[in-house]
DNA sequence: ACGATTTAGATCGTGCACAATTAAATTGTC
DNA sequence: GACAATTTAATTGTGCACGATCTAAATCGT
């Protein structure tokens, strides 16, 4: 990818030392600037954004195991369990151990969990509305995004 | 900005429903895996990411308030306070009141405290290492993301 | 068959993030 | 100068996020 060894200037001479620092420090700030704005597009559903998160994946795939909803958002039985719990206490999911490995623990919608998905599908719109022009909506910058975190999400899984 | 009514079909008709929560959760898995990879690179100065961000803001400028701290990183007391006792307890600032105001509290750089930045400096190109070509260096990304996080804050701010 | 290893979750401890509340000091206005 | 409104931090409570450790269940190797 940038194997090249081409002298040219149309790279900078150097990437700038603050410009890692810069590039996280927006991340930071933008991701939980959208926390604060899902808090009141998802208050009436009465979620968090990581609640609605596993509810969005169970929406799409009921029955999943904790193991496989954290692979799919990148997140580990320590946060996962009692975000679960919760739900759980919230009559959206159920519990329950897998009767042919026991080790694992499957996911289930309940009756209230799977209703909530009628309010669900409308937060992505109510969202839209929420942040107007805030994203552009040519798709370069969730590309850049998507293949940044992609690159960090490896880099990280290695250290 | 968006007040064009052309009814073309460069621009699509509509944007993706599921845009903002791709580009939310994108931002969000990133910014996970840039702290996870900040953990590591600042495991030797002993500092967390939030608590590194407070030392870059005091690095620059010594003797801010509190409140100027917490504007300067969009966080509030009930974060900041406890973060700058650990600080404090680390020996790397001081906290203390103002006698013209005493509302406010004067942070202060220890000498373990200005030490420090020697280390602090390094740590960006640390991060340019580790994070290798994750980043592109046109800075395209950056300008973008960095709309974004304002555009967010304020329309954040406001509600 | 059976000990060693790998796996799935749970548990515990530390540290952010933020809403809501409280308390103290300052400022503005009369 | 009294006093209401505002400003500044601290406190409290809830909920992620994650490293480390633990337990039990399944799987592997011989």
């Amino acid at each position: 990818m940038s194997a090249e060894k081409v002298p040219n200037e149309k790279v900078p001479e150097r990437r700038s030392p603050r410009l890692e620092e810069q590039l996280c420090f927006a991340i930071y700030q933008a991701g939980h600037a959208f926390t604060r704005l899902y808090r009141s597009v998802l208050a009436d559903l009465g979620l968090t954004y990581p609640q609605y998160l596993v509810m969005l994946v169970l929406w799409e795939c009921d029955g999943l195991t904790v193991k496989a909803v954290g692979e799919r958002l990148s997140l580990d039985s320590g946060t996962l369990t009692p975000l679960l719990k919760r739900l759980e206490v919230a009559g959206l999911i159920r519990r329950e151990r897998s009767r042919q490995d026991e080790r694992q623990v499957m996911l289930r919608l309940t009756e209230a969990g799977e209703a909530l998905r009628a309010k669900g599908v409308c937060v992505p719109e109510a969202m839209g509305r929420a942040i107007g022009d805030a994203v552009h909506p040519d798709g370069r910058l969730l590309a850049d995004l998507t293949a940044l975190r992609d690159a960090l999400l490896k880099s990280a899984g290695q250290s």
